[in-house]
RNA sequence: CGGGGUUUAGCGCAGUUGGUAGCGCGCUACGUUCGGGACGUAGAGGUCGGGCGUUCGAGUCGCCUAACCCCGACCA
């Protein structure tokens, strides 16, 4: 008995249970021994993968390149930006020794003492200051310019408290880095960017998101201006999924990076820099899921159609098996991607119960009823409806099926935003209905005090300045001084 | 960094007033099964987080320590 697969803790009772499991239970990854971080597992990182793979397309396409800068960063470069050194230092892990020696009293190893570096370095919690110190070497003229690199790679920040993929001591992500001419250039890649972003989690994640602003308070340490995606998960706090940020002349400033420009003057260089992490996978996971388990839109399932043979004995498995070979040719033909699961190991319910959990959008089961009618079991993720079809043009069924389940998702959990998305014209009212959980579009008069007072009394805080959807002016809820545009509060991961 | 909790087989747990370690799942073998999480039989698997102490005797009592989890504060 194989009881333990299911059983998910209900959402609506302990929704971070209910999320820890899933992680698990799903096999996407599991607590590490290491303090805050996780391992992610192959179906996990698989999903990371496509994500991965999707992204560095569409980066590819707007003339992104991929570069690679060192884990470790010393110390003294971390001392430039101010602003932004306030922003990490506090959670950082720093190396000071360089080798480790027998213990004399032979309880295995200790840091050998004689091993302190003279300068300490810090494993990097974002590559800021270590590509502005290497781009300084890169950069001379406006003819260098602009630089738009990318790197895949992993961070370190010692947080207080961690949760599996949304926060995590140690975490993947990809950083863009770019170097320009000017400002416009550089606030212009910063909103190409946040675009794709968003882009990237409607499409694939089938996630919808709100591009917006981020106000002075939840700005990026050193810079200027942040773009944001926000999404919305299923208890109704918000997740910020993606960020891109206007750095303006911040580092090349810190890091003495200028250029002479055609008039051959000597000129700082403008900045912007860009991230989306594996938090990616936490927001997929908690925008999508059921109490059965996994949802995977079908565009990032690293398995989106799964055929689980039903039979008694090997003559009816070979029969099965020489009726399927042409679908699955025939479904790998067409770029989906297919798995025939058949194990022995485990019964059929054993295995629809496990790619529930796994999240794969569509399942089909064939036994010996089946092949005498010509027919098979289809059923689908999203709905869990179950049918049986004909086995004949099945492919095309199945291939029109995951565009459906990918837009089904997507419209669902637009409309669970939609539902939890208020406004709140006094804070009477916000206050009432921030307890809630969702979003709240209220008038704010634009100060950070505003926005800290609110933050005390409510946990809430403005996840951004929308750059779409309703303009017009009003006055802040809390002090009625003018505010230029509703923006949006909310709780967040 | 505050407040709580946990630590015993791969996983989830039980273990009484101290007496020398157990259950479920999983795993291995064989057999019967296979259309929504199968069952039988036989097995393998543990210096009870670590250290010190009390005791004839410690999973159990005391002190120290570590790791992890949850709730806050901080943050992507």
């Amino acid at each position: 008995m194989a009881k333990e697969l299911k059983n998910l803790t209900k959402r609506s009772e302990n929704y971070s249970q209910w999320y820890n499991e899933l992680v698990t239970k799903a096999d996407l990854a599991e607590q590490s021994a290491v303090r805050g971080c996780m391992v992610i597992k192959p179906y996990g990182y698989a999903i990371w993968e496509k994500m991965q793979q999707t992204l560095d397309a569409m980066f590819k396409k707007t003339g992104v390149k991929n570069a690679y800068f060192p884990l470790l960063i010393p110390k003294s470069f971390l001392c430039r930006e101010a602003e932004h050194v306030e922003g990490f230092a506090k959670e950082c892990a720093v190396v000071t020794h360089y080798r480790l020696k027998n213990d004399p009293d032979g309880n295995g190893v200790i840091v050998d003492p004689e091993a302190r570096l003279e300068e300490e370095l810090i494993v990097r919690p974002t590559s800021e200051t270590i590509i502005w110190g290497t781009y300084k070497n890169w950069i001379h003229s406006y003819r260098d310019l602009p630089i738009v690199c990318n790197q895949w790679a992993n961070v370190m920040r010692w947080e207080m408290r961690t949760r599996m993929f949304l926060r995590t001591a140690e975490f993947l992500w990809q950083e863009g880095h770019t170097a320009h001419a000017t400002a416009e250039e550089a606030e212009e890649r910063t909103v190409q960017m946040i675009n794709i972003y968003a882009d990237f989690a409607r499409k694939y994640m089938a996630m919808p998101v709100i591009v917006g602003v981020k106000s002075a308070n939840e700005r990026f340490a050193g810079a200027l201006n942040t773009y944001t995606i926000e999404a919305m998960m299923q208890d109704g706090k918000a997740l910020q999924s993606g960020t891109s940020h206007f750095l303006g002349q911040n580092f090349a400033k810190a890091f003495d990076v200028t250029f002479v420009n055609k008039d051959n003057q000597p000129e700082y260089v403008w900045a912007s820099s860009w991230g989306v992490s594996t938090r990616l996978m936490g927001a997929l996971i908690m925008t999508h899921s059921d109490d059965n388990g996994l949802v995977l839109p079908p565009h990032l399932a690293p398995i989106q159609v799964v055929i689980v043979p039903i039979y008694k004995n090997d003559e009816q498995l070979s029969a099965i098996s020489e009726r399927v070979k042409p679908i699955i040719a025939k479904l790998e033909e067409m770029g989906i991607s297919v798995k025939y699961d058949d194990a022995d190991n485990r019964r059929p319910g054993f295995k629809f119960a496990d790619y529930e959990v796994k999240g794969v959008p569509v399942r089909l089961a064939i036994g010996a009823r089946d092949l005498e009618n010509g027919t098979v079991e289809l059923m689908r993720r999203d709905t869990l409806e179950k049918e049986t079809l004909p086995l004949e043009g099945i492919e095309a069924h199945i291939a029109g099926l995951l565009e459906k389940i990918q837009e089904n998702i997507y419209n669902k959990a637009l409309a669970y935003r939609e539902k939890m998305t208020y406004t709140a014209d006094t804070y009477e009212e916000f206050k009432e209905k921030i307890e809630n959980g969702g979003f709240i579009l209220a008038h704010w008069d634009g100060t950070p005090e505003t926005e800290e007072k609110i933050k005390n009394e409510t946990k809430a805080t403005i996840r951004c300045i929308p750059l779409d959807g309703d303009d017009t002016p009003g006055v802040c809820m809390v002090t009625g001084k003018p505010s230029a545009r509703r923006v949006i509060f909310a709780r967040a991961y």
